[in-house]
DNA sequence: GTCTATAGCTAGATAGAC
DNA sequence: GTCTATCTAGCTATAGAC
């Protein structure tokens, strides 16, 4: 077999920067192609679904990263909770590069998109939740309130995602997830 | 002069509803052709500008009736700060839809598109957010609080929509609204 | 595995009749 | 003001050489 000219995990990251910074209709194979250094062709050959089949990669590897990166810190025992919420915040801004990227979920839920990706997303959405829920109830927080909990969280970082776009002030972002933080820590 | 077929509110709801779901590149000529009921080059004719014209009339559209329903409630100065929060919400879940609508700020912020929108897209945020700090002074907090409060109010209504998309559950949307209210009355 | 070349189609936009 | 017909460019996807 002829060696890869580019690397599965380089090719992951270029479709990445495409899909999150464009969304699915807005990325062209044009753009894929530029992004990953491989022609169209060459995508082809290595996503035999096409366009579906790249983003559809591309949603696996952001989930994988933050299964590892983000839950698996949440999760550690080995530290204290409040360690670990701590070190699972710095992955999420790790994620979202300080406020500079956008979300994998945002990018492909317009409706047109939603449609082809909706188990990834409900899916990472609700690992998400469910996660942090855990977290909370190692913080003392009653199932109910880290429940809660949980969703705000998710609901603010995706809502201060958007409007450090819309404001173009990455400040939104960070102080977000700090004050996130101390929700947690507060009560 | 023949008189217009499709009156302008009219297209505007259609343009609009187009916009709001599938986005800026999301959005094909046809897509919007149907939605109006206008043949191509009968939108042309009303905007010569093309697809940006009309993406411009929607958000000017909607930044006016946000204006008018929104804002207007939110700082009548005949009602008291808690029946104008009250209402303001209201004038929100409107807008939305409940949840089943997208917000044109997120439909419009992906990365091409938002070159061509940042102008009405800030403007916008900063609005909802001066107008938001204006009602939290009103209702005793103080101007550092009552900022911070306006900037949560704008992510928690944004992310509270993108989760509610992904997760395909409108409750997230409304619960997240009786929660705004509640926390400027609680202090 | 990667490439050039191209198919087949739809996109946004325009010309000109009525 | 609305329409049919059409233009060109770009799109997703494929064929086949190396």
């Amino acid at each position: 077999m002829r060696p890869q000219k580019v690397l599965d995990i380089e090719i992951l990251t270029g479709l990445s920067k495409i899909f999150r910074s464009k969304g699915y209709e807005g990325a062209s194979l044009k753009d894929l192609s530029d992004a990953t250094g491989l022609k169209k062709a060459s995508l082809y050959h290595r996503f035999p679904d096409g366009k579906k089949g790249m983003a559809d990669a591309v949603l696996n590897h952001i989930n994988n990263w933050v299964d590892e990166k983000v839950f698996f810190e949440l999760l550690n025992t080995e530290k204290t909770p409040e360690e670990r919420l701590k070190t699972g915040l710095e992955a999420v801004r790790v994620l979202y590069e300080g406020g500079e990227e956008t979300c994998i979920f945002r990018a492909l839920s317009m409706q047109s998109s939603l449609e082809l990706f909706e188990n990834q997303i409900s899916g990472g959405m609700k690992k998400w939740i469910n996660t942090f829920k855990t977290l909370g109830l190692a913080l003392g927080f009653s199932p109910t309130d880290a429940k809660e909990k949980a969703y705000q969280t998710l609901i603010k970082v995706q809502g201060s995602l958007i409007v450090t776009k819309g404001l173009n002030d990455i400040t939104i972002f960070e102080n977000t997830l700090v004050q996130i933080e101390n929700e947690y820590l507060d009560q």
